[in-house]
RNA sequence: GGUGGGGUUCCCGAGUGGUCAAAGGGAGCAGACUGUAAAUCUGCCGGCGAAGCCUUCGAAGGUUCGAAUCCUUCCCCCACCA
């Protein structure tokens, strides 16, 4: 039993930041291996964005470790909670979607979830179920267990309370809904981002204020996006989705700064413990360039969420198109019958509507920037005249920055 | 409720009657150099087959030959007072 324990242990503080309060929670899994008696371990996600990229992976990946050592999974899918917007680590108010499109979201969330969660162990709950019909003197009840100075200690509402950035009231009951999930499930154990410490935290607080044994909080490192600057977000754009495509998803990887590769590899692999400190000591090495960590950490990516086999396909495909300057292995094709669709004359093809209209480029004014600024060429010749007319008399190959390729067809 | 200060293009932020599609910075895109890294340099950075025209400075009206700039009303934010 205790072998059994230290190999829970080891596996549940792999990667942490906190885990809170540290004697509570080793408690709670000896009891829990004692017993036979598995633990409720939850976490809640917002369906605002409707994919799921690396970043979420941090916290589902670590349930999914739960979930293999026999524990049990409680998905609260934040249909409630998506609707008043978490405040945390924000500087300003979100903006309040609509039910319908958390509803549709959260359809892609799961899915998605599923990718790496065992769907038949896990148990899923909108918050909605206790909320929707909550009596409003309930509500009041609950605020009544928080204080707005404990609410105000936390850097991201006092950050904006000092610059004069408004703070809705509605922002205020977030971590009051949050909490009262883990009442509603009965959490022995929430896990979340660094930044959601208060939230877990309040989840305690809340918890004994019904009576009820508080959760421990486990937290975990925010993934840095692709701009090695600010926390992955689809907002942001700078996320890397686990439904992209292999190449995109290759390509992203290895356009990310060089001190985010341990991390990436951490946070968002499964390499194993021993396989990391090899990597910190590859990337410490000067004669090693990190640009083969990087296609290392490409390839497992795209493994992880493609079938066996991708990866290596992924990475020799970067190769050939940007070290070899090649042609993509696929690319979309356009023959003389689609561009007469597209009301363009084959005899004289008006190369800056061409890239508007089949998507190379955003906009008329766009296509003729990128032939300015050097960025389109055909067969690997560049063109520098906006008013380029082509005739398709052959096949050819339109290239537009480093990665838009389409084929003309003659015929 | 009162008084004062504000709302500018993706973000920050200049602009107080024409020379404003609007300075500067950031982000972004493209090019050079590279490893689709970083740093650096260059160009672009509302739309239109680039002439001129159209849409944009919280919203709606108005004054004017002409408005981001002036007036009116409304909406929103902030500060102080109550």
């Amino acid at each position: 039993m205790k072998k059994e324990f230290e190999h829970q242990w080891q596996v549940i503080s792999r990667g942490t930041v906190d885990l809170l309060p540290e004697d509570e929670f080793k408690a709670k899994v000896l009891r829990s291996i004692k017993e036979n008696k598995p633990l409720r371990v939850k976490q809640g996600f917002d369906p605002t964005a409707p994919d799921i990229h690396l970043g979420h992976t941090v916290g589902i990946r670590k349930l999914k470790q739960f979930q293999d050592l026999g524990h049990k999974i409680i998905l609260i899918v934040g249909d409630y909670t998506g609707l008043v917007g978490d405040p945390s680590g924000r500087s300003d108010t979100r903006p309040m979607l609509s039910y319908e499109e958390l509803m549709q979201n959260s359809e892609t969330y799961q899915k998605q979830f599923f990718k790496i969660l065992d769907k038949s162990k896990t148990e899923v709950h909108y918050n909605g179920e206790w909320f929707k019909n909550m009596e409003f003197i309930k509500y009041m009840h609950l605020a009544t267990k928080f204080t707005v100075a404990r609410l105000l200690e936390r850097d991201d509402f006092s950050k904006r309370f000092k610059n004069g950035i408004p703070i809705s009231v509605h922002e205020l009951f977030y971590p009051l809904m949050q909490a009262y999930d883990s009442v509603a499930i009965r959490a022995d154990v929430e896990l979340g981002a660094t930044e959601q410490t208060f939230n877990l935290l309040a989840g305690r607080t809340i918890q004994e204020a019904y009576d009820m044994e508080p959760q421990c909080i486990l937290t975990l490192p925010i993934l840095v996006g692709i701009d090695g600057q600010r926390r992955m977000s689809k907002s942001l754009g700078n996320y890397i989705g686990i439904d992209e495509e292999p190449r995109e998803m290759f390509g992203k990887a290895m356009s990310i700064p060089d001190e985010q590769i341990y991390h990436y590899f951490e946070l968002a692999t499964d390499v194993s413990l021993e396989k990391l400190q090899d990597i910190k000591a590859e990337l410490a090495k000067t004669n090693v360039n990190p640009m083969v960590l990087k296609k290392k950490l490409g390839e497992t990516l795209v493994d992880m969420y493609h079938s066996a086999g991708s990866g290596k396909a992924a990475r020799e495909e970067f190769e050939r198109i940007f070290s070899q300057k090649q042609l993509p292995d696929e690319i979309p094709e356009i023959d003389k019958d689609e561009i007469i669709k597209l009301e363009l004359n084959p005899e004289a093809v008006y190369l800056v509507h061409l890239m508007t209209k089949t998507g190379l480029s955003k906009s008329n004014g766009e296509a003729r920037k990128l032939i300015q600024g050097g960025g389109v060429s055909i067969d690997g010749e560049k063109i520098d005249d906006t008013d380029y007319e082509l005739k398709v008399d052959r096949d050819m190959i339109l290239k537009v920055g480093k990665r838009r390729f389409l084929k003309i067809k003659a015929n």
